[in-house]
Parts: C-alpha cells; sequence; structure tokens
DNA sequence: ACCTGAACACCGTTCAAGT
DNA sequence: ACCTGAACACCGTTCAAGT
C-alpha cells in the first residue's frame, strides 16, 4: 500500500474532482437545470459551501463539465475516423453518426456543453478551446477529402461550419423531440440520410 | 370613448396578456434563465401569487411565450417567400435569411421556443402544433421545388428536416457565439453560403 | 489549506383569507 | 372571479469562524 497521503486530507482525496463527476452522475439522471450546486455538494459528503473552494461560482463548475463534454465527444470522432480510414464520405459519414449517437446518448450533459453563457470570452476560455478542438476533427476530414478530390473547393474551415451545422440543429431537434427518431428508422438511418442530402445536394442535378 | 369596462376590473383589463408581454419584455433585455415569474409579477404591478390564477406553473407561461415566438417566425418565413414567388432557389434562400435574422434578432426569445422540456407531450400541445406550422413553411417550399422541377425527389418532410436542422444548428451554434459572424462578413452572406452548400452537395460533381 | 454554519437575498408554489 | 400575504422548502453566494 501506497500510504495515508490522499485519505489523510479532510473529507476527499480530490474534491473538486468529485464534484464534477457528481455533477455529472446528477445530470445523466436529473434535467439539467434541476441541478443544484447544493446538491452537487450534498452527493458528494460535503458542506453545501465547501465547492466554492475549487470554483469561483456554479457556472465555473458547469464550464468544467461542458469541457469535458466537449472532450469525449472529440474523442468519439476521432474514434469513428480511425475505424474509417478508407474513404472521406464514410468518415464523414461515420463522424456524423458517432456524434448524433453521443449526443443523444448524453442529452443533458449536451445541453449543458452549449448552454453556458459565452459572452464574456475570458471565462471558460479551456471549454472553448476544447469545444474547437471537437471542430477540427471535422475540418480535418473536410481538407483531406479535397486534398483526395472527395469533396468541392472551398475553405475548409467554413465546410466544416455546414457540417456541424447540420450535425448540431438535427440533435437539438432530436434533444427536443422536435424530431421523432422513429420517423426515420432508426439514428443512423437518419444520419446517413442527412449525409446523402448534404454531399449529393437538394438541387436537381443538371 | 366605450365605457369602464376593462378599467373596472382588479388590476388590469387582461392581466393573462400582460404577463405573457411582460416576460416577452424581460426575456428580450435579461439573459433566459434569469427570468422569475416573480419579477414578471413585479413588473405588472401585481402580487407575486397572482400569475397563478391564469397560469398553471413557471413553465406554462414559458409555453405560452414559446407558442408566440413560433406564430412571429412563421410569419417571418410566409413573408420571406411571398417576396420571393418567382424561384424555388430564391425562396429557401429568401426563407434561411429570414429564419436566421428573427433567431439572432430575438436570440433568448429563441431559446425558450426551443427549450421547453416536450417529454409529455399533453403539456404544450399548442406551442408543438404553431412549431410545425412554422416547420411546415419549409416543407411547403421543398414540395413546391419538387414540382417545379427545382428540387431532387424524396419526401418533403424528411427534406424539410434537413433544411431545418442546418438552419436551427447555424443559429443555435451563432447564439452560443461558437461561430462568429464576422468571420462571414454578415449574417446574410453565411447563410447564403449555407444554402449554397446545400443546394449543390458538398461532394465534387462527377 | 480546506471546510463548516449562520446569514442574506432571492426563488417557485401552496393555501387560507380577503373583496 | 380575481387577487393578496404569510408560509414552506428550496436556491446561490458571502463571510466569520473553526481545524
Amino acid at each position: 500500500v501506497k500510504s495515508v497521503s490522499k485519505k489523510s486530507s479532510y473529507h476527499h482525496g480530490d474534491l473538486r474532482q468529485a464534484l464534477i463527476d457528481g455533477a455529472i452522475a446528477l445530470i445523466a439522471e436529473h434535467n439539467v437545470d434541476s441541478i443544484s450546486l447544493r446538491e452537487v455538494a450534498r452527493q458528494a459528503g460535503v458542506s453545501h459551501t465547501a465547492p466554492y473552494r475549487h470554483f469561483a461560482d456554479k457556472e465555473a463548475l458547469l464550464a468544467v463539465v461542458a469541457e469535458e463534454g466537449f472532450m469525449g465527444l472529440a474523442q468519439a470522432l476521432r474514434h469513428s475516423i480511425a475505424l474509417n480510414s478508407s474513404n472521406s464520405f464514410s468518415q464523414l459519414e461515420a463522424c456524423g453518426i458517432a456524434y448524433v449517437e453521443y449526443a443523444i446518448a448524453h442529452p443533458s450533459h449536451y445541453r449543458v456543453m452549449f448552454g453556458i453563457h459565452r459572452g464574456k470570452s475570458d471565462r471558460f476560455l479551456e471549454s472553448h478551446r476544447v469545444s474547437k478542438e471537437a471542430f477540427g476533427v471535422l475540418e480535418t476530414i473536410i481538407s483531406e477529402g479535397q486534398t483526395a478530390g472527395a469533396f468541392r473547393s472551398g475553405i475548409p474551415h467554413q465546410l466544416a461550419w455546414v457540417v456541424w451545422s447540420l450535425m448540431h440543429g438535427l440533435v437539438m431537434l432530436l434533444i427536443d423531440k422536435q424530431i421523432s427518431i422513429e420517423e426515420m428508422g432508426n439514428e443512423v438511418g437518419l444520419v446517413k440520410f442527412m449525409t446523402q442530402c448534404l454531399l449529393k445536394g437538394l438541387a436537381v442535378v443538371q
């Protein structure tokens, strides 16, 4: 056994991380905005003022929660393209499927990721940086696909916006139950349909 | 002068509508979730329990706020296509521009529209019906465009999802400041770019 | 350094009571 | 019928105080 090091602290080895994990766990079960800082503290077995030693306020904790969500998303996207190294089209499709599946598997967490007030950019710099990392995966697919002659020319950054907007919009409408998955069979079929539309375009080929 | 009819009531001619308008006004100024039912009542010059005579709870008031937002959106979309009756492409483009301009003109209101828990569908039936009405405008453009030979074949309902997802996603990313309008000149240019991508597709024409 | 308890100013919601 | 006031159980945040 190593030593008593961590256990000798007041209540936790790492209260900060325990609060983050607890918040994510609470979000997974309950609805997003019904989560309270006091309940996170309660679940961690600590007084309701203890979190303020580690986070400036509730929003700061949620920013870290968002950050971890974006890290997981980026990882899911990278994983999906690693399994589809052959072809840019299938990479894009796989990436879209992975994106949507991640989001609907963690709907409340996804809402937190995009529900933070990004007005003052000096706060939440980290979570913004990580979200751009996830976005960068899409951008890479586009630019590599252009090199391979699969995608039309254009600034990859801007073309990636189109893909991201489509996927993000689909996810939000699904989470909000404005679109029902059932109407399209399942989410994989839905994303494939979306991707096909995006690749081939809506206009009649002339 | 008509009579004393309305003024003779307790405090308002129509407290219900005054609360709705007050909520919309508050939302326009402050952030979405910082709005309290008590403050809406305060601004209407009424006790903080009075709203419960007209709305079951806070969510019920917000549902009506959302409903009015969707009505305004549907109207903006209809207006935009009325001005572009010539051609399906320009109708779709104008509709997209109108959609995005409406949303970024009323960002908090837009958030309320899509931020309501649509889990139990028996509540908020009205707001859901009106949102489908706005969606129907898109669907009509698609199906009329197909008849005119402008859009490729497919179920209009599903093709409209693609358009809606793209626009909704773009709007949400803009509101969240994940995408900055400035990077693309202005929002009109941004939407035109999106629409072009959607119509022509991302794949290289072969 | 890290945590607690009391305190403050707010919430949403309920309910008996007033006109 | 429509509104009020007190009351309840919650918040987020601050601050002096404890170990």
